[in-house]
DNA sequence: ATTACATATGTAATAGTATAACATTAGAGG
DNA sequence: CCTCTAATGTTATACTATTACATATGTAAT
């Protein structure tokens, strides 16, 4: 995980531990763990887990991170309409996490499970890969 | 979560522990969490949280059961050749889950990411739904 | 401005999920 | 029987997340 410095200016009318957090993933843009988040804004102010479990729960709900499940952490979203939609690729070998873009995606997955007469809320899809960089090396 | 009694005589090559866990699972039928596969499994003398860690481990590399990342849970597969390849249906108002059959998917799913020319391993999709039932009432 | 309400904070304690480390035992081949 | 690998048993500990409760803050209506 990366060393981060604060520049954003938006993010106005969140709270300031909900901008801070928000501030840390986005100028890191990998996944972080809430516990590392903890640490990382010790400094900020920042002296429960609660504190950071909530800013994290605000800012999914908002749309503006996403929880990555299988390995409890959260990035910044990329897309700008995921809602609570979310779609990754993680490299098996160096762990690298992207998000795929919504475009390609949502119509493929409503035809996915079509068959099912299901309605879909939201999907969670994890799909574990070798990188480009991680294949040739 | 339901009662459970053992009948399955395959799984033979499996451990004691392995087996009691997987039964257990399978006799089930839904999601399972370790903690509680561990107080179900004190009389047959199941001990410590890293013996079903462990089983489940196992089941999970064998493919004979799926872990559920969203939920921390872990269940029977219904599909023969899975691998680790995980899809799921989990109804947002009464947690129902189910397997959604490989078939229709794993085209669909290379083609939703074959952009990225990127080698998909595995997957996990966790498709959160309003199931039939909950639609209704 | 004051009230009222919803939302966010701060803090301490605890619940829930998972692994490390190490000594021992059981099984599959040679 | 010997050897090697995998699984077990046990204790301790690490990591992830929530409950409960008291306090403070922001916004909108009076």
């Amino acid at each position: 995980m990366s060393s981060t410095h604060s520049h954003s200016k938006k993010n106005q009318s969140l709270t300031k531990n909900q901008r801070i957090v928000l501030d840390l993933l986005q100028n890191s843009g990998e996944p972080l763990k809430a516990y590392f988040i903890l640490d990382s804004l010790k400094k900020e102010g920042l002296n429960s887990p609660l504190q950071v479990y909530r800013a994290l729960d605000k800012l999914v709900e908002l749309g503006k991170i996403h929880k990555i499940e299988s390995i409890n952490s959260f990035i910044i979203c990329n897309n700008s309409n995921c809602a609570s939609n979310t779609a990754f690729t993680i490299c098996e070998r160096c762990g690298k996490v992207k998000e795929i873009k919504n475009k390609y995606l949502k119509d493929s997955v409503s035809d996915l499970v079509k068959d099912n007469q299901l309605e879909i809320t939201r999907y969670n899809l994890e799909f574990y890969v070798l990188c480009k960089s991680c294949k040739i090396n």
